[in-house]
DNA sequence: TTGTAGGCGTTATCAG
DNA sequence: CTGATAACGCCTACAA
């Protein structure tokens, strides 16, 4: 009385139905129990399989696999998930997905994940703004994932992170050196003052990301840094927020300090910086030279091209899906061998491309 | 002997643990039949606040939201999937996802879901190689999506989604004239050529996307048919793939060409076009007028600014996830009242935004 | 190496 | 309007 009329299964060694797959099947998705049912086994044998549990005979095994084929047999996640606590879902908060590095990196998280037999969650949020952070972060949690990827560009992401207290696996990119996986911003920034420097200038500005972005803030770092081993004076810094227009409203600023380069925190800016260069009449890299940061797919056809910095977006994902994964498969924080490879690594050097921006100061 | 330690539940009216929260609570998450204990209902009424549904005696559901708030409450919806075979999750396969407009869409997608209480699973995509179309199909099938937003920019996307025959409610986006929501490029091109055409332009060619790129082949589409509405000759098309590269290296063509404009099909082909132009010492727009398309962020800041089309990417996300939560909702296909909304909408107009990239034609 | 017996947390169904 | 009971499909014990 307790069984329902589709429970012919687990019934001895019931190999018979070998043969006909007309059975009666009324309108349910295969099973876990259909296919153990075509197989003759149990329906633990088969999840056995379905997990590449170890102690499966070989014979039992293909003829399981047979049988799932047969019966186009799919696993149903909501079911494992409920009876192991776990999702095999990595959330990934996206913060500024429209940036070029965040973008790049999301696809890079994606196909990581994926390559690990993960599925991907994803949700968008402001970087700036404390409740779209907050809000996004809550989506993840309720849907249960089994860990975090958070992009978190804005130190008051972190804040907010901090904040929340988050109890799963996380890991945090794109906040420069506050995350355990990183590239390298500040060594990138100082290649790119290096090849400014090594060109002969002496006289070279900064125009920085938004003030409270953590890479900017490393990449100003470099800046300072590269000008101080060199031990040329202080560069003047002047505010930009990674858009093309802060770059472009920056030039007439720029023309007016009289340097003779520019190392802009990314490549946007430095585009929108040249164009409002050139509509002042100010050459580049004749009378400017300019070097910007990330590479993106412009900055080689602009003219002049464009001298950069790029960096490898898909070796960072690669390893902060599999730090994501690693711990949430050890409950979150036990030590042991994990440990060990768990933790934070060296960051990711970025390179420098030589382009035609840069040239040695003329003799104005 | 059938019910295990804390079933304490469905024993009538046991509103007496009102007070004390420091039950023994071995280790288990909260779920329903801890609510329904404290709130002292069963826990079909708790599930019955959960869903909103209406038969609940306005006190009762007071009660029990007041004991999912004291006990920190989270739904399950592992659970919730396995009883219900539908997971509230939508998938989305991101073709290209690097490019300006499917980033937006993509993000678009996402607030879209998000509001509308739905979770957003992300396979990327290389749109032109079927192979890894068809693999991010069905690791987004395996993850029982409850319907699927697919970007399909390339013809051969919706190749691969025939021979599929998913079974899901799907919705096609950036395919232009094929999916039943789009932003109306066509439209867009035409608006482009007429900027050109009205000052004054009567020598124009076009510096085309890919072929069997549907948005590429309908902007070329829109190009051809305003110059025929115009009573102008067909104009020259110069072929290129959406890359500021290709831009720059049709310059030396275009210049051959003799045109006094170009309307290039995307914003990132026009920077690269105006980059090769310059570099060959042929002044934008004092020579050639330049039109682009998408009004990337860049475009207004790029020297000359760029005029160029705009298309609104959040209205087309927001219809295209209304569309397949309708349709899952209704069992995928069924006809009815829903149907009617269901039905594709009308192509969502673009918007020409105009600068400084068009200039009357010199007298040469 | 394989099988048996529950349980995971929610919703659906049918009573009351 | 509310409650009891049986799934949902898989997995983790424990047993054989």
């Amino acid at each position: 009385m307790k069984r329902l009329g589709l429970d012919a299964d687990d019934s001895g060694l019931a190999a018979r139905t070998l043969a006909g797959v007309s059975e009666s099947k009324p309108q349910r998705a295969v099973g876990v129990r259909d296919v153990a049912a075509l197989a003759g086994v149990s329906r633990q044998t088969v999840s056995r399989v379905l997990n590449d549990h170890p102690d499966v005979a070989p014979e039992t095994h293909a003829r399981v696999v047979a049988a799932m084929e047969e019966l186009g047999y799919r696993m149903n996640n909501a079911a494992r998930a409920l009876g192991t606590h776990r999702t095999r879902t990595i959330g990934v908060l996206a913060s500024d997905a429209l940036q070029y590095g965040p973008s790049r990196s999301m696809a890079a998280v994606e196909a990581a994940a994926r390559a690990a037999g993960y599925w991907l969650t994803a949700a968008f949020a402001d970087s700036g703004d404390a409740v779209s952070v907050t809000s996004a972060i809550e989506h993840l949690r309720a849907q249960a994932v089994d860990g975090l990827v958070v992009f978190a560009p804005h130190a008051r992401t972190l804040a907010v992170l901090d904040e929340l207290r988050i109890g799963i696996p996380t890991v945090i990119l794109h906040a420069a050196e506050r995350s355990a996986f990183s590239l390298d911003q500040r060594a990138g920034a100082r290649m790119a003052v290096a090849a400014l420097v090594d060109a002969g200038h002496t006289s070279i500005a900064h125009l920085a990301g938004p003030v409270d972005w953590l890479e900017a803030e490393a990449r100003a770092a470099g800046f300072a840094e590269e000008l101080a081993a060199r031990g040329l004076p202080e560069g003047t810094v002047f505010a930009g927020d990674w858009s093309p227009r802060s770059g472009h409203e920056a030039a007439a600023a720029l023309i007016a300090s009289g340097v003779t380069a520019v190392f802009a925190a990314n490549d946007q800016m430095a585009l929108g910086l040249i164009g409002g260069l050139r509509a002042a009449g100010v050459s580049v890299p004749e009378r400017i030279s300019v070097v910007g940061f990330d590479d993106v797919p412009e900055a080689a056809y602009a003219w002049p091209p464009l001298t950069t910095v790029r960096q490898d977006f898909e070796e960072l994902a690669r390893r902060a899906v599999a730090q994501v994964i690693a711990e949430s498969g050890s409950g979150s924080g036990s030590s042991g061998a994990l440990m060990e490879a768990a933790m934070a690594s060296d960051p990711i050097a970025p390179v420098l491309i030589v382009r035609d921006s840069v040239i040695p100061p003329t003799g104005r």
